[in-house]
DNA sequence: GCCCGCTGCGATAACGTTCTCAGCGTGACC
DNA sequence: GGTCACGCTGAGAACGTTATCGCAGCGGGC
């Protein structure tokens, strides 16, 4: 039996000629190792857990894609577990992968600021790397996108094509009301890491603002009052609706360009002569509509693979300080965006 | 040891006053049991595997949503693996998946002809319950959607507004060549379990035309080269370039459909005046679209809980014929399609 | 010729549960 | 008062691996 074992996992001594036997018996009656005996012993399971908001989001979708190739690669396969941004599910969700043993946790938070269960799995030796969203109360790798640049590049282009009323559809879950205000307040250089993903992107926002000189109308940054395209259809509906109309618009996710844009179908608003609009995400369909969008690109795919390889390289024992890693946006000009009438 | 595991499990004779106390003490210490050592006993894992193309297409996206949903319901998590429909990448991962003694498989298979590795994994008693394709070599469960019956309303409603000469976009990966003329054959009325979804969908196209006493001009039914966006646009362009061009198109996955909806906007015809189109798959962007896109809709999310659903019955003991589950597809005319021009 | 070291292998503990079984105490019935 | 039944508990096996340890055998060096 130990012997056969070390055949197998070839380690410590073992003849040449007994492997041969071993292998050739194995083979033979077809023998697969119960790899749940095993992960007791090991204590490794060679799984890793996801938890993000949706898999049925085209973003979560495609992230999720290239954690599964990066994590097949290395010999890992993955839980998956959708929260809907849900901190409660999320807590349970991270117990239960906990209980399943996997040697490590990807997690797009549901709030950034309630992350005990997660400090609680790197404690317990599990390692935990964020997407999507980063978290200054956790000590954990993270994998985003700039959001801020992101968005300050996107305003940019539409402050240098003229444009002076920028209206901005954004889903903003305020975890307290106090940080509203507080958000469009002066501090625009603070750390981002009690900003999830839409709010540092409204900073973006805020800040290309400032660079320009040009001063920011509250009343054209809209939340939404729930995270779906119905929310943002409203939101949308409401501000370009409204007297003196914002000239652009720029979403910040897919989402809500989804919502956004069924506003501005609706209304029958022409692109770019009525609204210059950007939209969030390069999906097939942004190319599909006339005139195609102009957005901000994520590396879904990419976000994915390096959040599963900086993983991988914790739970293989790498202990370095926790990184950041900022990936970049592109900003794609197409056919929805033009100067602004004068 | 065994008491608290009695008290846990509350099976067998514990007294009230002892059942309290260990729960006292297992609250106090933070216990939680180890999810590996009480599968191995008890060989259950409560988990299954979720084997699918790939995860990054909003069809298996909603699936696995779905999916997720109800085995979360009852209890489970779920492994998930993409093969992007490579049958060798499949058997490998089912074979993972059963090391990782997964409790149950659901498996939209590469190739419905080769499924011995499905078989194995049912002898060895792991049900599987297979989506988005039957396969009459496997004695499993399957939910799919009454595919014939999809393409035959869309195409029959084409008909009707008068066309005659209607396209088909599919992707038919030939596993014989022989199957390819096999297919425009007489014999229409066969089972359709040695079908892949797209030559299912295919068949009802055909049946539509009998129906009607239409002839099938075979050169209006496209296969193309590979399975992506690109393919759908080569042919899609090539189709509707010819002499003697389609009036009317039908596409047969939403891969398909933005392939050779890219090729009607780079050709910049009209909808519906220079040809009607039909769509698959009722996704946000088909209606963002001017015109809104005709098409068949699939109910992505109830698909993966029926799946899941019988897989947990199945898991139960519940040991009943197979059955083939065929949910009803919705036929949505909007705006893409209308009476041929005379 | 003896001893030491090295190689290969089997026995055995361990991982953390569940489950079976036997034993023990108590109460009731004969 | 004895016996039987029953409720409760703890000891121990089992699940299928890996890891540790010691032992046997053998060759070489002194």
């Amino acid at each position: 039996m130990a012997t056969a074992s070390r055949a197998l996992g070839n380690y410590g001594r073992v003849s040449a000629e007994t492997r041969a036997r071993v292998l050739a018996a194995t083979e033979q009656i077809g023998y697969r190792p119960n790899s749940l005996a095993r992960s007791m012993i090991t204590r490794r399971t060679n799984s890793i857990g996801v938890v993000c908001a949706d898999i049925a989001s085209p973003f979560f979708a495609g992230v999720v894609r290239g954690i599964t190739d990066e994590a097949k690669r290395a010999g890992f396969d993955t839980l998956l577990v959708n929260t809907d941004e849900d901190v409660a599910t999320e807590r349970e969700a991270v117990a239960l992968l906990m209980d399943k043993r996997v040697d490590g946790l990807i997690v797009s938070a549901a709030d950034v600021r309630e992350v005990e269960h997660l400090a609680g799995a790197q404690e317990r030796g599990t390692p935990v790397v964020l997407i999507d969203r980063i978290s200054s109360m956790l000590d954990a790798d993270a994998v985003t996108v700039d959001d801020v640049a992101a968005t300050e590049e996107a305003v940019r282009h539409l402050l240098g094509l003229g444009h002076r009323r920028i209206g901005v559809i954004a889903e903003l879950r305020i975890e307290r009301e106090a940080d509203w205000a507080n958000l469009l307040g002066p501090d625009l250089d603070r750390d981002r890491g009690e900003l999830n993903a839409s709010a540092a992107r409204l900073l973006g926002y805020l800040r290309a603002h400032r660079a320009a000189g040009v001063p920011v109308d509250p009343s054209l940054v809209c939340r939404t009052g729930s995270y779906d395209v119905g929310g943002a259809t409203e939101a949308a509906r409401a501000l370009l609706t409204r007297t003196n109309r914002p000239t652009a618009l720029v979403t910040i996710d897919n989402v809500m360009t989804v919502g956004a844009f069924r506003a501005v179908r609706e209304l029958d608003l022409d692109l770019p002569g009525d609204l210059s609009f950007v939209g969030f995400d390069n999906l097939d369909w942004t190319t599909l509509v006339r005139p195609a969008l102009t957005l901000v690109e994520q590396p879904m795919h990419e976000i994915g693979e390096q959040a599963a390889r900086r993983l991988v390289e914790r739970i293989s024992g790498d202990d370095q300080e926790p990184r950041r890693i900022l990936l970049p946006t592109s900003f794609l000009v197409r056919g929805s965006t033009a100067a602004v009438e004068s």
